[in-house]
DNA sequence: GTGAAAAATGAAAAAACTTTTCAATTTTCG
DNA sequence: CGAAAATTGAAAAGTTTTTTCATTTTTCAC
């Protein structure tokens, strides 16, 4: 992630390798104020703007997605592939990857049924980690 | 709508008409700002408060969903089917609604390749919708 | 390394958005 | 028609996000 972000010609910066760091130490997604109080354990001085900014940095670089959930839509999680969704856990919100969406009927139908042509997706997944399941 | 809420044993109040029909009348999606403005020419006094106010009744009774969008997440739709989804053109905004989601295939691939027990989904499609494909 | 230019930072203020409170009004129903 | 219950909306409070701007940090050419 530091690696994509000075080859896309940021600065490396103690404040973004403290929100970094955060961001990838979570397995859950975290919200702006999750990642300030995380990364000002790495870096006392962290400013709250600066997490935003280097969110918005990740985002558009494709390195973070944001989470839409019941409770809101205001946190991140990493983003390593191309094209994949999140699927977060119920119980213990745990969010992760998966690659392989083979959606394309399904957005074929939509595209029958309204007549839009349909150029992309938002595709989030509900459901409980193999973690919670055992614990039940 | 109106009958629905009245059947959950809600009060019909001009406050909450004015705030259905607004957003009956939405095409794209509106936000609590939007329904304030928009019944306000059908009911003056309408306060914003009532308008978030009817807006949690009618999504928890499933009328109407939220939409998440890039430039934000507090767009409301009406939903007239139980398990449907939003096609929203990226042109005009348009949001429609389609049923018959087959989906079922990315579920199990996303449940083998995580582990993960998939129990809910959160779908959107992006596009163009038919109007605005014709006025290219 | 040095030093100037460019980029980035963070405190504070402003703006935007949402929720809570509560007295007053409206609706329901016997 | 009342009385009780539900609803309303202004205002205040709370929360989140964005803007500003003086200062600090990083980069890069020498
Ligand atoms: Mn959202
Ligand atoms: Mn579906
Ligand atoms: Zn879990
Ligand atoms: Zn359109």
């Amino acid at each position: 992630m530091l690696r994509a972000l000075s080859e896309a010609g940021f600065s490396d910066t103690r404040a973004r390798r403290a929100v970094v760091q955060a961001l990838s130490e979570s397995r859950t997604g975290a919200t702006p104020a999750d990642l300030l109080t995380r990364g000002r354990s790495l870096h006392a001085g962290l400013g709250q703007v600066t997490v935003y900014r280097t969110l918005e940095i990740l985002e558009h670089l494709g390195l973070v997605r944001k989470l839409h959930q019941e409770d809101g839509c205001s946190s991140y999680a990493t983003s390593s592939a191309g094209h994949a969704h999140h699927v977060i856990c119920r119980t213990c919100r745990a969010a992760v990857e998966f690659e392989g969406c083979r959606i394309e009927e399904v957005l074929h139908e939509a595209s029958a049924r309204t007549g839009y042509k349909v150029e992309s997706h938002f595709l989030e997944l509900f459901g409980v980690c193999p973690a919670c399941r055992r614990k039940k």
